[in-house]
RNA sequence: GCACCCUUAGCUCAGCUGGUUAGAGCGUUCGAUUCACAUUCGAAAGGUCAUAGGUUCGAAUCCUAUAGGGUGCACCA
């Protein structure tokens, strides 16, 4: 007897690497990705219920991280299961310009190579050299997008800087400043002396660090600061109205103090802002270069002088260390003061957090500058009839469900960003970016997309990269006209996306798409957590525990880094990974090729070959409730994934293949497969390649290759791709 | 400082609305192997569920406090 053999294309053990690029290519002839082609072919019903997620689009800076893998397994999981559901399904691909971070990596590769700042090349130029390096890193990012299985639909590509997003930024702006919601104004921003530039108040991160204390008199008061510097002109004494010990001072009144340079008469204001617990409860204030002492002043209708300049240098206020760098100069003030005996105390060693810009540059400088604004607070009559502020707005969008943030705990958060909310200062100084449509002539100010004609100038400064941004559930749709698609998956179904950019963008986009469209920009907010290392660290280059997903996909295959990366992973946890969790999930993929084998193998039983559909075997009771049982684990895998329980689903699924289907379902089977019962063996061997349909199908999201590649061999199939074969309901 | 999360086997984590002897993967130890499986199979060892109280017939699960770890926000002169 002739020993029965798997199609010839069952090599073992399985290869990702030789099958991975064929069932990419496979997939992309296909077209699957894009929904029109779906209903075009007739896999999908014209009339079908759109389902839809918008990439949260790379920085072009880099290349892909394992956030980016991770974000990529999730919504290519949620999408082909949705596809195979039979929705009309839209998984819409791009890139970010990601204006700041760019722009400050390419002048320092710049000035590495060439010792030449953006100033020496010019604003043309400089564009000219970030356009060649965000093409390439595209390009990279793009091609490492395509190797995770991520079937985008790459038709609709879309890039925050090219022609369709510029003109929905510029429509977006015109639009937000004719309802008044955008301003010019001189308000105390945060400024990066070294990027020359103003950053937003959510990209600043603190940085702890020590410093020594001082403890000036003042007076007879004793005031404390870590930035002698910003001293030269503090007039201002704020106590808290309600200190005792202070009782004595009544607000407005004038006291002479010898200070810094010289004598100085100084106003006593009273105002809660200061905080009797904190050193001796008494402060002066420096309202150009502070944004709490802005406030005060504000209230107070207090001076606000200028002391340092947009580099870090002393202004002329500053007396003998005027032109100074303020590095330079604070030893040499507390010298000073020091000598003229102004000195209480210095504790060495305070702890405290320094506020930085986390887009890789200085330390920030609170400056007030003339900038555009987004005003948070201000009522304006939104498309839906209703008149509402921006911040109302997007409380209600969550509060009132239309917007269903998941973990729920975060949505906590969410409102606590709201309720904190400051105007938002939306213009850079910096040349990669979208332009402000604003624009001047002597004092005349015009707000409109082209130029208004000759001798007026626009605005040298480009847009926040959050602005754009939070256009783009519908910029990327066509928006603002009216398409077919905009009407088709706007607002979309899910925005999947790190935890650690709720605000920056979730938010922005509530604001934009409520304002612009009068409706929410997605339906659910799901919130993954960060990828670590091993040991739960961040992933970094500076401790060198990187693991790079497209060396994983190169060693285990993109199934077992999807895998990697969902099981275990509930959400907004963060998931530990280590090279032996991919390597795990590598002979799981092996495991299900060899399930595939074994059950072709005994379709072509030579003894009497089943047809392999149940229909036309002999299904025997047994045979009939293996089946049902599989429909039940499918059940269950399609209940976890609608409730966004995608580790528990993929977990379901590893343990019925394995455990179930291949332990102990198909070791049951062999003595039925060699027994002489030939109705047995059919009626066996038939529900067995139902089951692995079944199998394949619910494995299908998670693992899409290796099923793929199985789905290829099968000897009938219900679809040519595994891709759009129906979901077992 | 305020808020949130976490603490379960050597490691990484499940265990959701309280209900038999607390589970998985990896690792360890022992054994099997002409079999779809070089990536296989079977078995074993291993846990005061951070600690202390409370609610309950019953708590890993709910409540309170404490300790340790993490994150976000606010920063203070």
């Amino acid at each position: 007897m002739e020993p029965s053999k798997a199609p010839e294309a069952f090599l073992r053990p399985y290869n990702p690497a030789e099958q991975e690029p064929r069932m990419l290519e496979l997939w992309e002839d296909s077209g699957y990705a894009n929904p029109d082609v779906c209903v075009e072919k007739g896999v999908i019903e014209p009339d079908a219920e759109p389902y839809s997620i918008v990439l949260p689009p790379p920085n072009v800076t880099g290349t892909l991280h394992m956030g980016h893998a991770a974000m990529l397994a999730i919504e290519d999981i949620l999408i082909r299961y949705h596809r195979m559901r039979g929705y009309k399904t839209l998984w819409l691909p791009g890139t970010d310009s990601a204006a700041i971070a760019t722009q400050s990596k390419v002048e320092t590769d710049i000035y590495k190579k060439e010792k030449k700042t953006r100033h020496d090349l010019g604003r043309e130029e400089l564009l000219k050299r970030i356009e060649q390096f965000t093409d390439e890193s595209k390009a990279t990012i793009i091609n490492q997008t395509k190797k995770m299985g991520s079937s985008l639909d790459w038709s609709r590509y879309a890039y925050t800087m090219d022609e369709e997003r510029y003109a929905a930024v510029m429509e977006a702006f015109v639009r937000m400043y004719d309802a008044g919601l955008i301003y010019r104004g001189d308000r105390i921003v945060n400024w990066d002396p070294k990027l020359q530039t103003t950053v937003s108040d959510d990209e600043i991160e603190h940085v702890e660090q020590k410093d020594p204390f001082f403890h000036f008199k003042y007076g007879p008061f004793d005031i404390g600061t870590v930035r002698p510097e910003t001293k030269f002109v503090d007039k201002y004494v704020v106590m808290h109205p309600e200190d005792e010990r202070y009782a004595q001072y009544k607000h407005g009144q004038t006291i002479e103090v010898e200070w810094i340079n010289g004598p100085i008469t100084a106003t006593i204001i009273k105002d809660k802002a200061a905080d009797m617990s904190f050193g001796s409860g008494v402060m002066t204030i420096t309202p150009a270069h502070s944004a709490i002492d802005f406030e005060i002043a504000q209230r107070h209708g207090l001076d606000m002088e200028r002391v340092i300049d947009d580099r870090g240098i002393l202004l002329p206020i500053a007396g003998e260390f005027a032109g100074m760098h303020i590095k330079k100069a604070r030893a040499l003030i507390v010298d000073k003061l020091k000598a003229k005996g102004l000195i209480a105390k210095v504790d060495e060693g305070y702890m405290h957090n320094v506020a930085t810009n986390s887009r890789g540059g200085g330390i920030i400088e609170p400056q007030i500058k003339r900038q555009w604004f987004i005003a948070v607070n201000k009522k304006a009559k939104f498309p839906d009839g209703k008149t509402r502020t921006l911040k109302e707005w997007m409380r209600h969008a969550v509060e009132s469900g239309e917007v269903g943030i998941m973990p729920e705990r975060f949505e906590k958060i969410y409102y606590h960003w709201i309720d904190n909310l400051r105007d938002w200062c939306i213009s850079r100084q910096i040349w990669f970016g979208h332009r402000i449509p604003a624009w001047f002539k002597d004092d005349e100010v015009k707000v409109q997309a082209g130029s208004p004609g000759e001798g007026w100038e626009q605005d040298p400064d480009t847009l926040d990269t959050w602005f754009s941004s939070g256009l783009w559930t519908f910029s990327t749709l066509g928006w603002p006209d009216d398409t077919h698609d905009m009407k088709t998956y706007h607002p979309t179904s899910v925005l999947e996306t790190g935890y650690d950019i709720l605000f920056f963008w979730v938010a922005r986009m509530v604001l934009m798409s409520g304002f612009l469209l009068g409706e929410v920009p997605f339906r659910k907010v799901y919130l993954h957590g960060l990828v670590r290392d091993g040991s739960g660290r961040k992933m970094s280059k500076s401790l060198g525990n990187i693991i790079d997903p497209l060396t994983m996909v190169e060693k285990y295959g993109a199934d077992a880094a999807r895998l990697s990366l969902v099981i275990g992973a509930s959400m907004g946890n963060d998931v530990k990974l280590s090279e032996d969790r991919v390597r795990g999930y590598k002979h799981f993929g092996n495991k299900v090729w060899n399930i595939a084998r074994f059950v072709l193998e005994n379709q072509q039983d030579p003894r009497g070959p089943s047809s392999g559909r149940p229909e036309d075997g002999p299904l025997g009771e047994e045979d009939r409730l293996l089946i049902v049982e599989a429909h039940t684990v499918a059940k269950q895998v399609s209940e976890h994934i609608d409730r966004f329980r995608l580790d528990l689903a993929a977990d379901q699924v590893y343990h019925f293949v394995w455990d179930r289907f291949a332990a102990e379902i198909l070791e049951s089977s062999k003595p039925i497969l060699k027994g002489d019962d030939a109705a047995a063996r059919q009626g066996r061997a038939a529900a067995l390649s139902e089951i692995l349909g079944i199998s394949l199908k619910i494995l299908h999201p998670f693992m899409p290759f290796v099923t793929e590649a199985i789905w290829q061999q099968l000897p009938q199939k219900e679809s040519d791709l595994l891709m759009v074969a129906k979901w077992p309901v």
